[in-house]
DNA sequence: AAACAATGACTGACCAGTCGGTAATTATGA
DNA sequence: TCATAATTACCGACTGGTCAGTCATTGTTT
């Protein structure tokens, strides 16, 4: 599986060769046919495992502190699994694959891209209720917030051709998260001063 | 070059067959060999030429206004263009064989990426001049402003799998730019009310 | 000796790139 | 004006190499 991901992740599903797989696994070619029924199975259930152990990796709980923290938290986490190598790859693999797998493309959306957006709009949400984040739409502040940091992880990631807009991790996880929480807060709340009595001016 | 356009879209580079895109052409497979050394050189060209065109129909001036409409106009402009077919593949296939061409990504990033940076940071340097925006860096602000568009993009390209965060792209467009605004907002500054006393808060 | 696991040579399909040939166009000359 | 030559544009059968998938064989365990 490891060494699935390594090739497919090098050159791609149409020009990965099974030998090579077979070579970097230390096995023969046939041996892979005793476990998978072709290629392609081979590399949906590589994504499926690599996303999951991803998942795994990456279950954390935000309890503590006030929303502006929590979220804080949880885009540091983001931000971190982003730039794993893992997900390099197999968001490059599914983003282009993914008019050929269709149903691999819907599981992912719904078990990694829905989750980690439900987490996010669920501290928002708290962040609205106790006035520190403006009134707006939970869920739609979680999406754009996640794109943010979706695209930026690509161009960190590829480095070498973005080296123009892609900037120090750190660095660039502190503009972000002042970014979406600017975004985010209640045009009367202060940084530093969560309580505030109006609410969002309009929407 | 519209053919190869097509096909290396729907197959990618290594799985396109070069008799399909001659086939589409409407000529024989040896007619290609007399204008390109090789698939490659096809698909790079194919690339540039795309690019080129699409940068052409994209064009535009943001001259009147404040920079609030200015920067709605870019971004409505801008959220257009990444909405086209062409963005869509382009985006897709450049992302994908970026390792395998990286003279071609830099070209890209120089042309396409940064030319589209600069024109939303010179406009952001105006509103932070104007007091309407609040002190930060502009290209940071452009750039993070950016991402939220670029993966928005994708996802509305990729609606049938994408669906939970894919809207109406109308909606979206309003969605984003109003999360953007918001954040380059000066906190004191309301948003129809542009002029305002003190400037940003922080650093 | 039976059951299982693994091998790697082999097959058949596929396809990038070649090249000898053909057709269409233009140039030349009487 | 028309035959002929020269040039250009194009064709598509062919070659050589690649590689997914198979299967008869070999090794290993029970």
């Amino acid at each position: 599986m490891e060494a699935a991901f390594e090739i497919f992740g090098e050159r791609g599903l149409a020009a990965a060769r099974l030998e090579d797989i077979a070579k970097r696994a230390g096995v023969s070619k046939g041996t892979i046919y005793l476990y998978f029924p072709n290629k392609e199975a081979l590399f949906t259930e590589m994504i499926r495992e690599m996303v999951i152990s991803q998942i795994e990796r990456a279950e954390q709980e935000y309890a503590g502190g006030d929303p502006e923290q929590q979220l804080r938290a949880y885009y540091r986490g983001l931000w971190q699994n982003l730039n794993s190598p893992i997900f390099e790859t197999v968001h490059r693999l599914m983003m282009f694959e993914l008019k050929n797998f269709p149903q691999l493309g819907e599981w992912y959306v719904r078990e990694v891209v829905t989750r980690a957006l439900n987490l996010a709009s669920s501290i928002i949400s708290r962040g609205i209720a106790l006035g520190e984040f403006r009134q707006t739409d939970p869920d739609v502040a979680a999406r754009i917030a996640h794109a943010v940091f979706v695209t930026n992880a690509v161009w960190a990631c590829n480095r070498n051709q973005f080296a123009v807009v892609a900037g120090d991790p750190d660095a660039v996880l502190e503009q972000m998260t002042d970014f979406v929480l600017h975004a985010l807060r209640s045009d009367t709340a202060t940084p530093s001063e969560p309580d505030a009595t109006g609410a969002g001016s309009r929407e």
